[in-house]
DNA sequence: ATCCAATTTTAGCCATAGCTACGGATCATG
DNA sequence: CATGATCCGTAGCTATGGCTAAAATTGGAT
């Protein structure tokens, strides 16, 4: 269509970088969503979310913690900063309208909340805007 | 609401494997595109495609070779194996599904096209042919 | 035929995110 | 209050995808 070939000087997705982003947005949502569940969140817990060993975990959250995302002593449990609980509270409602939308336009719900876990990453807030207005009607 | 926080055995995004994939599919999609706008397709060119340095590209190429998914000799053109091409007829389809699905729900030209080069890759089966339902009323 | 410019590859650095193996800390419970 | 189980951190490996610098190949122009 328009230039599909050329520069593209500032979209594609430098993947690195997105990367990091996306690990984040998923920590500080599992650790608010455990928290609110379980009333702490330990390294353990987040291992068994995602799936991977707790020395992964260890590893993420310490860069987590550089970043003023996280917060904790060793062998204490895991906390939000000020800074992260605004970027679950952010995450989670956006990663709840994905989800309700896909369900909106016919997914069923078991693949809409695999799907949903990939796409939200990547909505913007022009497509954040539709998918809610969307919903709204 | 059903159980967010347990097990999780099959979704949760096993990221590493992940990113190869998604690698992947950018890379035969790329391929496919400028070998049919120029006539061939050598490491600047996708260097430029996605804004990286050549080095990068041509690891990944040799990569992505070994996955039987691209061919070439060095110091020349890249080109798709059969399977290589049968992914990016897939990856193209999908992609184009998902951008003018955005357009539809009022997604801007610009934001729809960023968006769906990250959406695309998460988009399964059932949320596909969701969006191609909702293109065809 | 040679030489220069452009292209590609190789070597080697960094960060992220997987892992196992091991060692240190914490905490119940006896 | 000792001890064992559980939890967590460190060391050190791999693979992927960024990079720069340098070497190698190709190919065109003189």
């Amino acid at each position: 269509m328009t230039d599909k070939k050329k520069s593209r000087s500032v979209p594609f997705k430098q993947t690195r970088a997105h990367h990091a982003n996306e690990t984040a947005e998923d920590y500080v949502e599992a650790v608010a969503e455990i928290i609110a569940e379980t009333g702490e969140c330990r390294v353990l817990d987040l291992a068994r979310h995602f799936s991977v060993s707790h020395v992964t975990v260890s590893r993420i959250v310490k860069r987590l913690k550089s970043e003023d995302l996280l917060n904790s002593e060793p062998y204490r449990p895991i906390k939000l900063t000020t800074k992260g609980a605004k970027l679950a509270k952010r995450v989670r409602q956006r990663h709840d309208v994905v989800l309700d939308f896909l369900i909106a336009i016919g997914v069923d719900q078991r693949s809409a909340e695999i799907d949903s876990e990939g796409i939200e990453h990547h909505v913007g807030p022009q497509t954040l805007a539709a998918m809610k207005r969307f919903l709204d009607q």
